[in-house]
DNA sequence: CATGCGATATAAAACGTTTCCAAATGGAAA
DNA sequence: TTTCCATTTGGAAACGTTTTATATCGCATG
């Protein structure tokens, strides 16, 4: 009784109908009598015909599968953001076909044509970076295409993000208002936009507004791993003017950071405040509690999704950029006011 | 120029030859002729034709497609799992349809006739427990289905796991060489297999071998959440006669035991030993870092979609119940020797 | 110079749907 | 009754490949 290879044909055989009464009862099209929609339906339940979903994509060009392609699925924050994308595509009948890119050029493009040639009807994007290459392969896209946590580049796609550059202005300046003349500024590599072009443009604004001058030494770059943040910090505490005050770019990083400075007989916060980026479930779980920007990766990812969902269905789009808004979650590794 | 639309016709027309050998020639057949392949090959690239994987997979009956079925991708269990399966798919050049199940019965099942409606080659499971109505579906597949991480039941499925029952002994058994007497059990719900049969099991045995009574209260199941080994390990704290010992089902809960142990005023790993299962990327992420049982998710992803590649080539396969090597990983919370 | 054979190439039939257009049906109005 | 529409159904052509059976080509062989 497998319930394989029974087709539209065979259930309109059993019907006593074409196979386009089949197809009208199984896609839920009203112009059928009910009890022909009836008779169609007990012979779907009595044969276990299920719908053959690459025949359907081919004859009507839709295949109610989505692409996303994102950095690292193992990394926490694509984790979140892809079950946010998920979440909102299985409402709307979506699946979604992912791929790692390890944010690597190639496999960006590679894995965008691989998608494109498996007929998605829109894909959903996420990288440090959009190299040229990739922006021209996104122009020649058929399907529509959206960013996730991802800044625009020389080519107006859709995106949904949050205001990365007011968000480190808010980090840095919220531990400029403890007291600090010096924040140490810990983050991922500056090619990647997003730390490049706001993090680090608020951090420098921030400093700017309270009239500090800017110290390169204060800053170093990781790559975002808890491994980088540990190292970036021991160094920093090797020097006499060390910062006492560090906003980390990302929430793996800060443990690192928080970490290296307990490590050398420090306390967080009464030695050093710390700052983290992203309010991963990490946050929680170290002593002091991080205080963190909050950047909603599962919401980013829903709204993507839900974004992609709106332009394939062409309803009207409002803002084909949006920008969610972020804040400060206050925990222990900032001293009370 | 866009590369849409243009179709395996277009190019044979291009290039003065039937479609049956432009197919050849995309499929990499070597009954072509050279000077007719690099015919077919240039008017591909001049027009830029991409082959459409729809249909393809509707002649074909091969979607180059599998089905991946996660309790939830934001885990970094999962997430860690997913990636293994990820990479070696690619390897063999497919694609993964990914999709959540929150351990939802209904949700399994749903996600199962949605994959296999979308006509995957084969389906990678993972999930707590088989529920039987899954089981009656798996035996209904029409395309192979493996395990992973994800013990089998009432149907023998290819599978890859570790052998939860000794590791869990092992770490129990560690804790008891280390000289206690109680040892504390916080794990995930006794419904699911992994823990009710396996790490119960070899917890139970590892107190029997030593001649230690099982002590009920000894033993309390949490979700595995953070929260709920912090709040697992609170209540124990409560009791005059806690155990001085834990050995917690997953790193994140052992993280939650930790610091209850730390903001209870006791030290680790002076005043309690705790172990850890699954070496997530945690376990060094906390103080002092963790000991735990090493359980290597991307290896078994790795391996379950090995193992499927296998069946989909029905290439000989030495086993199909694929044990992988456990091991404990030795960190700070346990005492030196 | 015919014959035969391997190597290549072609034509056409699947594959299982959707969808367009035309046909049948069934009442209501005339 | 007819006539006419609206509703419901059916037929058949796509959709873009793979694949099978068949044809053609080129050339060595007898």
């Amino acid at each position: 009784m497998n319930s394989n290879n029974v087709t539209i044909y065979d259930v309109a055989r059993e019907a006593s109908v074409s196979m386009a009464t089949v197809s009208r009862v199984v896609n839920g099209n009203p112009n059928v009598k009910p009890t022909t929609r009836k008779k169609v339906q007990d012979a779907i339940d009595r044969l276990g015909y299920r719908p053959n979903a690459v025949a359907r994509g081919l004859a009507s060009k839709k295949t109610t599968t989505v692409g996303v392609i994102v950095p690292d699925i193992s990394n926490i924050f694509f984790a979140d953001l892809a079950r946010g994308i998920e979440d909102v595509a299985t409402m709307y009948k979506y699946n979604i076909i992912l791929g790692n890119s390890d944010s690597s050029r190639d496999k960006e493009v590679h894995l965008l044509n691989t998608l494109l040639g498996k007929q998605v009807d829109g894909i959903i994007f996420m990288g440090g970076r959009l190299h040229e290459d990739l922006v021209e392969e996104f122009k020649k896209s058929p399907v529509p295409i959206v960013l996730a946590a991802t800044l625009n580049q020389g080519y107006d796609l859709p995106a949904v993000n949050i205001d990365y550059e007011q968000a480190a202005y808010d980090a840095t300046k919220m531990l400029i208002d403890h007291g600090h003349d010096r924040i140490g500024f810990i983050t991922g590599p500056l090619e990647q936009q997003i730390n490049g072009e706001k993090k680090f443009a608020g951090y420098r604004r921030a400093l700017e507004d309270s009239g500090l001058p800017f110290h390169e030494q204060d800053m170093i770059l990781g790559n975002y791993t808890y491994a980088s943040g540990l190292e970036a910090m021991q160094k920093m505490l090797e020097r006499d003017d060390c910062p006492k005050a560090i906003f980390a770019g990302t929430d793996e990083m800060a443990l690192g950071v928080i970490h290296a400075i307990q490590d050398a007989g420090y306390s967080v916060p009464d030695d050093f405040e710390v700052v983290g980026h992203d309010n991963t479930r990490l946050a929680t779980m170290i002593r002091p509690k991080l205080t963190t920007v909050v950047q909603p990766m599962y919401d980013i990812g829903a709204v993507a999704m839900r974004l992609l969902t709106k332009i394939l269905n062409s309803e009207e789009i409002e803002e084909k950029n949006v920008v969610l808004p972020h804040r400060i979650e206050r925990r222990d590794s900032l001293r009370q006011d």
